[in-house]
RNA sequence: GGGCGUAUAGCUCAGUGGUAGAGCACUGUAUUGACAUUGCAGGGGUCGGAAGUUCAACUCUUCCUACGCCCA
């Protein structure tokens, strides 16, 4: 009943079909109501995004195991979905309005949310047939989206929930704010950078006439930012620096502005770096806000001198000069900013100065500037240099959060694999900082914060909620029953004069709200999509229903594979956010792969151009092997070097299996019908037997470790070495029933246990093999039988391997023809040869070459000697071989084999290693050393032989 | 500056306190019935350097060097 299988193996002709069919059968997810559960969450990835090689690695690796889980019977669910990936997607759609010379703030909000929402209908999830084509057996029936209804409400929950419980809080301090994007963003997604830049030195006169101990009337100050000097607050001095001391508490002028601003004592300072005085711009820079703060400024009288895009702008003070505002912060697109205009100004008027330098030839140069190296953040989104700005945004108290995490680590709740990376775990969740959470986008969760007149704030999941709130909170103030109004915040001009706390509340329309109405505006900000995607493993399973089905099954799930890179952003807080709100990890297993690297070992990146696209690497090689090579590369805590040559070598073997199986075909070999072995008389089946029952041991423990390299090499040297070199060669010529039977098991094992690695082909081979009846590979049975290990036809076997292949050296080296047929003399062969021999007269024949093997004395003449096992077999080769290459080739053995003998006794002979090494490494020595002894024996005997 | 990782055959990588392996590449060889996307055989490594612990170190410890990553 097989069906028979064409000439050549073509994955493209088999991917698609059989992904369909899996797919259209629901075969992804079986029911299995009572089945143990094993669950797996996708890394959701962006609904703008494409298939990159990351993904493929990823995903190859959670497929390889809940394959596996599902083989094995469980209940095996692989969570999958898109992000919708705030940042990202909204620049997407912004972009192609761009295109058409249009952009997002020619829409109501609500327009262009709605336009996104187009575009992510049309072109959003290319990826999702991406993960199709790679063989990724996702439970698609459940697919979800970030912002989905369910997955929406669950985000605004979380939400009312930590700001409940004082874990979210609203704060003015300094943010990450990105000037091409206009939003604030985490110091996650900050990326530092080495550029090179400058170092300007300044004068600040003091005022007064104060003057320093030294005479001098000024102080010396020096930055990288000039421009931020528009808004210096004051100046700082170590509080033991006796250059200093006098004037601690007196004020200097600032040039330009003319603003008077003290100098204070703090030990952000550092005296030993250049003058020891450092200008401060607390709403500017993040260690200034620090001082500032010490220094007993507020946060809210902090000067701020940049609007959104980092133009100058008016500070609170008035002082800043006409000429800059409105100038970039510096230099953009060949046009000077502020950052020039300060500098020129400053030396215009002698405050600035010189660098002093020699150049090459040992003259004495002035410079406006010192060149030096700065440590630059960068907007890992938009590119461009972030802006510390002084803003109110939501923040998580993620120091909290962490503690749950940190404990289940310790306790071994969570198995971060591999272990080396708690160390990196721990580090960041020790130190983390305060999650800046809300972003100044369009696309994305909305925060659910109304804000009231006098600031007064309403965190709630429902409008109605909030609204009910602000009643309360302003009956009870204004002591009469008042009415709420929400209005978008673009909408309100003033607030509402008529109830006494502030002014007059109109909307758009100009229509006056009536005097005894409250009005509310939202939030116009929307959540970091890492907030809402850290509820990824629950909220996907009907969570914040604790008795959904799904949530109580597969919740906790049992493993997270995610790559390294995102460990911080998405993984630890994934661990925050579930044990808040589920008390529980939110899987046992976290597995944090390497990144997949260009052939070079560089990064791969668009700008560099050396992407690889593995769906050309599919087109190229079929999925089977990007997948196999994928896993036998990813060993634990190494990256994986991009390598098409072995990518290929993985198609050969999916190559080599389809002939093995064509090979079968041919001569009657079907598909098993029992889980169970079948019963074996030959040597050689139970041998074979035996070697899958150790081959499944091997694989099932690699498993168990999460060692995909040392899976992928198990099956792939018993597949290619063990069946298909050894067992096929040995059993050509005798297929009767028996064999047939074994060989077809044997076959089936191999299919089930490469499956997970190759599901393509292995499905194909499966349903070529025989009718399963509507039994697809993807659920059949992982092995389960008991067989264990036969000793005797295992010794007879390995034999028989050992003959062949010291037979085939042999001739090799001594360049007689591999074909040729010769007799061999065994004069006393021990009971095992006798045995090996008797019984497999036809496997010696054919694949040693030996027609007869004689039980009595070789005649006289040139002869090569073959050791097998302990035995020494004697091929008369008159007039066949050169008796020197005979010796040279003994001799040769004969050196190795005399080394041996000596290492091993002179090991044996210490009495140190005796009597302390292990029992079993001294017995393993004694053996050794038996061993190369009569090897010795035996070559010296041949030798002498020769003369 | 702090932390982590890596260094093993020409290349890409496994590996164990008992004397080193795989794939590819290379060399030789084989072709009328599974497979040249193949078979058979072979060459090739003082396991980055130094010291220490040990009967024994590629493996454990310390230091050094080089490269990479993360954090400040």
């Amino acid at each position: 009943m097989t069906s028979e299988l064409s000439k050549t193996f073509d994955p493209a002709s088999i991917e698609a079909r059989w992904y369909r069919h899996w797919e259209d059968n629901g075969l992804f997810r079986p029911e299995r109501p009572d089945a143990q559960p094993f669950t797996i969450v996708n890394p959701p990835p962006n609904v703008t995004g494409s298939l990159h090689i990351g993904h493929a690695l990823d995903n190859t690796l959670q497929d390889i195991v809940i394959r596996y889980e599902r083989l094995r019977g469980k209940d095996a669910l692989w969570v999958v979905g898109t992000d919708h990936a705030g940042i990202a997607t909204q620049m997407v759609v912004e972009r192609q309005l761009e295109e058409r010379q249009d952009k997002r703030t020619n829409y109501s909000r609500e327009d262009f949310v709605k336009k996104v929402w187009e575009w992510k209908e049309e072109s959003g999830g290319t990826i999702t047939t991406q993960l199709r084509r790679l063989g990724c057996s996702m439970d698609w029936s459940r697919e979800q989206f970030t912002m989905d209804p369910h997955f929406s409400d669950a985000v605004l929950k979380v939400f009312v929930d930590l700001y409940n419980d004082k874990l979210i809080y609203r704060d003015k301090r300094l943010v990450n704010w990105d000037p091409k994007l206009k939003t604030a963003i985490s110091d996650l997604e900050v990326e530092t950078q080495d550029i090179p830049g400058q170092f300007w030195h300044f004068k600040y006169p003091l005022a007064d006439g104060i003057k320093l101990d030294d005479g001098r009337d000024y102080i010396e100050v020096a930055t990288t930012r000039p421009e931020t000097m528009l808004a210096d607050m004051a100046v700082a001095v170590h509080p033991d620096d006796d250059r200093y001391k006098s004037v601690v508490g007196k004020e200097v002028i600032l040039p330009i502005t003319g603003r008077k601003v003290p100098i204070v004592a703090d030990e952000h300072a550092d005296p030993e770096l250049g003058s020891g005085a450092v200008k401060i711009t607390p709403g500017h820079d993040f260690n200034d806000f620090e001082v500032g703060k010490r220094a007993g400024i507020a946060a809210g009288d902090m000067l701020n001198m940049l609007d959104a895009e980092a133009n100058v702008c008016q500070t609170a003070d008035g002082l800043v000069p006409e000429e800059y505002l409105g100038l970039h912060r510096f230099k953009r697109d060949g046009v000077d900013g502020a950052r020039e205009l300060v500098i020129q100004r400053l030396k215009e008027q002698g405050f600035l100065i010189p660098h002093v330098t020699k150049t090459k030839k040992g003259e004495e140069v002035e410079l406006d500037s010192e060149p030096r190296t700065i440590a630059t953040p960068f907007g890992d989104r938009g590119g461009v240099v972030i802006e510390p700005w002084l803003t109110d945004q939501w923040y998580v108290d993620a120091e909290k959060l962490a503690q749950a995490p940190m404990q289940a680590v310790r306790d071994g709740d969570i198995e971060i694999i591999p272990q080396s990376w708690e160390k990196t775990f721990f580090h960041w969740m020790e130190n983390i900082q305060p999650w800046c959470i809300s972003r100044q986008l369009w696309w994305g969760h909305r925060i659910p914060a109304w804000f009231g007149p006098d600031g007064e704030v309403f965190v709630a999941e429902t409008e109605q909620q909030a609204i009910d709130l602000a009643l309360q909170h302003y009956n009870a103030e204004a002591g009469r029953s008042l009415t709420v109004e929400v209005l978008e915040a673009a909408s309100v001009k003033h607030g509402n004069k008529e109830i006494g706390w502030v002014g007059e509340a109109r909307d758009t329309s100009d229509t006056p709200s009536p005097s005894n109405t409250v009005i509310l505006r939202r939030d116009s900000d929307v959540l970091d999509t890492w907030f809402s995607s850290g509820l990824w493993p629950f909220a996907t399973l009907g969570w914040p229903d604790e008795n959904a089905p799904l949530y109580q099954k597969h919740y906790p799930n049992d493993l997270l594979i995610s790559g390294f890179d995102i460990l911080f952003f998405w993984d630890a807080r994934m661990a925050m956010q579930g044990m808040h709100f589920t008390g529980k990890a939110p899987w046992k297993r976290l597995y944090l792969h390497g990144l997949v690297r260009a052939a070079d070992g560089s990064k791969m990146s668009k700008s560099k151009g050396n992407v690889v696209d593995p769906l050309g690497l599919i087109d190229q090689y079929g999925a089977d092997a990007l997948r196999f090579f994928m896993a036998a590369m990813e060993s634990q805590g190494r990256d994986i070097k991009m390598d098409d040559e072995r990518v290929k070598g993985y198609r050969n073997f999916a190559t080599k299996l389809w002939n093995a199986t064509r090979f079968c075909q041919a001569n009657g070999i079907t598909a098993s019908t029992t889980l169970e072995a079948p019963a074996a008389g030959h040597a050689v089946n139970k041998w074979i037997i035996g070697e899958v029952t150790e081959t499944l041991a091997k694989l099932d423990t690699a498993m168990a470790d999460l060692r995909f390299d040392a899976a992928a090499n198990i099956i792939y040297h018993f597949t290619w070495d063990t069946f298909c070199d050894w067992y096929i060669e040995l059993i050509k010529g005798n297929f009767d029933e028996e064999t047939k039977a074994v060989a077809g098991w044997v076959l089936d094992q191999i299919l089930v246990m490469l499956h997970p690695f190759m599901p393509f082909v292995t499905e194909e081979l499966w349903g070529a093999q025989g009718d399963r009846a509507n039994y697809p590979l993807i659920t059949a049975k992982w092995p389960d039988f008991d067989a264990g290990v036969d000793a005797d036809a295992k010794a007879e076997v390995e034999w028989l391997i050992g003959l062949t292949g010291a037979v085939r050296g042999a001739k090799n080296e001594l360049g007689i023809p591999p074909g040729q047929k010769l007799d061999a003399y065994c004069e006393a062969p021990s009971a095992l040869a006798a045995d090996a021999i008797a019984r497999n007269a036809a496997a010696i024949e054919r694949l040693a070459r030996i027609s007869t093997i004689h039980t009595s004395t070789a005649p006289e003449g040139a002869a090569m000697q073959i050791g097998a096992g302990t035995d020494t077999l004697v091929i008369p080769l008159e007039g066949l071989i050169d008796i020197d290459a005979e010796k040279a080739r003994l001799t040769k053995a004969l050196e190795a084999s005399t080394k041996e003998v000596k290492s091993l006794e002179g090991r044996l002979g210490n009495a140190n290693f005796v009597e302390r090494a292990k029992p079993e490494a001294v017995e393993k020595a004694k053996a050794d050393h038996a061993h190369h002894g009569a090897e010795v024996e035996r070559l010296t005997a041949a030798l002498e032989r020769l003369g």
